[in-house]
Parts: C-alpha cells; sequence; structure tokens
DNA sequence: TTAGATAATGAATTATTATTCATTCCAGCG
DNA sequence: CGCTGGAATGAATAATAATTCATTATCTAA
C-alpha cells in the first residue's frame, strides 16, 4: 500500500465520494470506484487496505477540513452573536460546495457512530465550538442565563443539520447559505420574537 | 407468502426491529432475525418478500402507528403553542418508548429517502403538521409574521430530532421526555429571549 | 383416526463482490 | 537498447449471505 498521498490517491477518493453518495456504501461496488477513477480494481487495494478503509479516509479527510475552517471562522467573530453566524454560515456554505460530503455525513450516520471512538468527529468538535459561543453569550449577557447548554447546542446543530437535509432532498437546487440569516434570527429570537404572551 | 397479520408476522418484524438497530440493515443477516424470532431462517419468506421487504414493513408500521398519535396530540391542543407542545411531546414520548425505531429512522436515512415515494414518509406529514401550526399562530399573532416557514418548520423538526439523535447516542440513559419543555421554549424565545440587542 | 391441507424447516443453491496475486507495463538508467 | 524495480492490471478466488424448495411436521375437519 502505497503511504504517500498522490494524485491517484485523491482521485480514487473523489471517485469514492461520488459513488457513495449516488449508492450508499453499501450498495457502492469497487469496480464501481475504480472505473469512476479510471483505474484498475487491484489499484484501490494499492493505496487502500479495503473498502471500509475507503470510507474511513474519505469521512477523516473531509472532517479535518470543514474542522479547520470552521475554526477559523469562529475565531474571526467577536461576539458570540457573531461567531454563531459565522459558524453556521461556514457550515452551509462549506455543505453546498460538496455535496458529496453533505450526502455522506447524513447517509453513513451509523457508519459515522460506529468510528465516532477512532475519529475526531465533527459533531463532537462542533458541539464543542457551541458551548463556548454559548457561555460567552450569556458572560455578555447577550444570551438568557438561565439555557441548559446541553440542549441548547443539540438545538442549533439538529436544525442546520436538517436544514441541510432538505437541501439535499430537493437536490440543491435552491442557495443554501442564503438560510444562514434567517436560521440565525430564528435561533436567537424564536419564533415568538418577543410578542409578548401575556 | 402468508397474507394475514398473525402473531408470528409480529414476531418476526419486532425481532428485525431488535437486529437492524443493533446492527444496521446491511450487517444485519436473515439468520440473525431468524433465530432471534426464534424461526427457521425459511419462515421469514412465508411473510415477507425479501430482506428488503421486512424493513420496509418495519418502517411503514411504525409510521402509521406514530402518525396516528401525532394527530390525535395536535389535535387535543387548542392554540399554535399548546399543540407545538403537544406534538414535541408526543415525537419524543413515542421516540423513548421505542428506542429501535428511534435507532432506525436515525440510521436509515439512506433507505428512507430511496422509498419516499411509495410511502406516506414521517417527516412529510410532520413538516405538514408543523405548517399549519406555524400559520394558526401567526393568524392568532402569537407568532411572527416575517416567518419563512419553509425554514421554520424544518428548524423545528431538525431540533427535535438532533436531540433523539443524542439520546440514542447516550444509550438512552435519562428521559427523553423532560425535554420537551425547554425544546418548546427554544423554539418559542430563542436564545437571546428577549434580551434587547443593540 | 386419518386424509388432506397448510405451515415450517434448514440444507443446498445461487448470486454477488471484495480481495488476491501471477502477470504485464513502463520509466529511468547504465 | 536491454535491465530492473515499482506500479498497475484484471481474471481467478474466496467468502458471505440471501433465497429456494424438497421434505417434514402440524393442524383441521369429516
Amino acid at each position: 500500500m502505497q503511504k504517500n498521498r498522490s494524485e491517484k490517491y485523491h482521485k480514487i477518493l473523489t471517485s469514492a465520494g461520488d459513488v457513495f453518495a449516488r449508492f450508499g456504501f453499501y450498495k457502492a461496488t469497487i469496480s464501481q470506484i475504480a472505473s469512476q477513477a479510471g483505474v484498475a480494481d487491484g489499484t484501490l487495494y494499492l493505496y487502500f487496505k479495503n473498502k471500509d478503509d475507503i470510507l474511513y479516509q474519505f469521512i477523516s479527510y473531509k472532517t479535518a477540513v470543514v474542522f479547520e475552517k470552521m475554526n477559523t471562522a469562529v475565531a474571526t467573530g467577536k461576539t458570540a452573536e457573531e461567531k454563531l453566524r459565522n459558524l453556521i454560515h461556514c457550515h452551509l456554505q462549506e455543505f453546498q460546495n460538496d455535496k458529496n460530503m453533505a450526502v455522506i455525513f447524513q447517509s453513513e450516520v451509523r457508519y459515522l457512530r460506529d468510528i465516532q471512538s477512532q475519529i475526531k468527529d465533527i459533531s463532537k468538535m462542533y458541539l464543542d465550538l457551541l458551548s463556548d459561543i454559548i457561555e460567552q453569550g450569556q458572560i455578555e449577557g447577550s444570551m438568557r442565563q438561565d439555557l441548559f447548554v446541553g440542549l441548547v447546542k443539540r438545538f442549533i446543530l439538529g436544525a442546520v443539520e436538517g436544514v441541510i437535509s432538505t437541501w439535499v432532498s430537493a437536490e440543491g437546487r435552491y442557495d443554501l447559505v442564503a438560510m444562514a440569516d434567517p436560521l440565525v434570527d430564528l435561533y436567537l429570537n424564536g419564533v415568538r420574537g418577543g410578542i409578548n404572551s401575556i
């Protein structure tokens, strides 16, 4: 098995992304991936241990890239609200730019759960970023003190994922990033938005 | 293939639920399901067309049951807020009561998407319920007029699913239903909860 | 009690694919 | 030009599991 991350290695990973997104991990075959990448079946085994390893590498790689970008996005903001907005914006942007990744992260939930111990998984790090943001917001006084942080962060992540999921189902026919501001508005103000309830 | 919904039919479906939840659809084997149900492998084929059909029937059945209950829950409420609260409460209650269902609905996203045309799927009907509630809230004046309903309903469903997902990952070690009120509070008031901005 | 029908069994069959590895290709070098 | 070692090939192999069906068990009604 080759060690270096050659051009061919990336070609195969990209093709695997296409095929996994299209057919799902289990229905995808090695032959499909190989022919999509323009190499022979056996060649995949020069670069990857087995079929599982291809998915594993795909996820690790994408996770690392997105992780990096999200961290930067958050660091760019000053207030908690800015940080939250930047994070959501970045999230939607990255997933819109890479629909295969979006589909695979949605579809292979089971696999993601199974490897969650070996990998710094994306949900975990996302939830940690959110914890920090919320705590900062509470200190600043821009967010309520009576929040149960464990719930709030899950609430926020779940909602973005839901929005992405709908976008994926719609075959990506509209601008996902345009949802960022309305979404953040909902996080901050809710559907009541300060209307008096007696 | 038997037509009537005998006791054995349900025994097999329940066992399949256990096995699918535990191993995922693709890694689960017919033999596992059969032995769990205390019947021979061949017997499954007297009740189901094939392996896919078992998952299909499982999902159809659970969807129908939950659909019914959610409708009732919503109908019981009077105001939009009551309806929303009842819906979320019912949702969390049903999934807490049937962890296998919760796991399968989370894990087999891909399969769910693929059969979404043949089946009155649970997300679709859920989103429709939410649309009605939000519109009612706007008419009542208890919800903002400037909401993009398409986004709001996705936001709400995504957040509940996220909360359930965390609960599943935690092996169901805490009371899921207790999350209902804090969650609804977040939907209505957001994390700012009326704290002045600016 | 038993003939006929119905249900259940599980070993054998079949189909599918991941994986291996003997062979071929090819780039760089003396 | 040959030679050599690493890279690539793809047909053959192996393993897994879904599905079938000849056989056996169980039930029902006369």
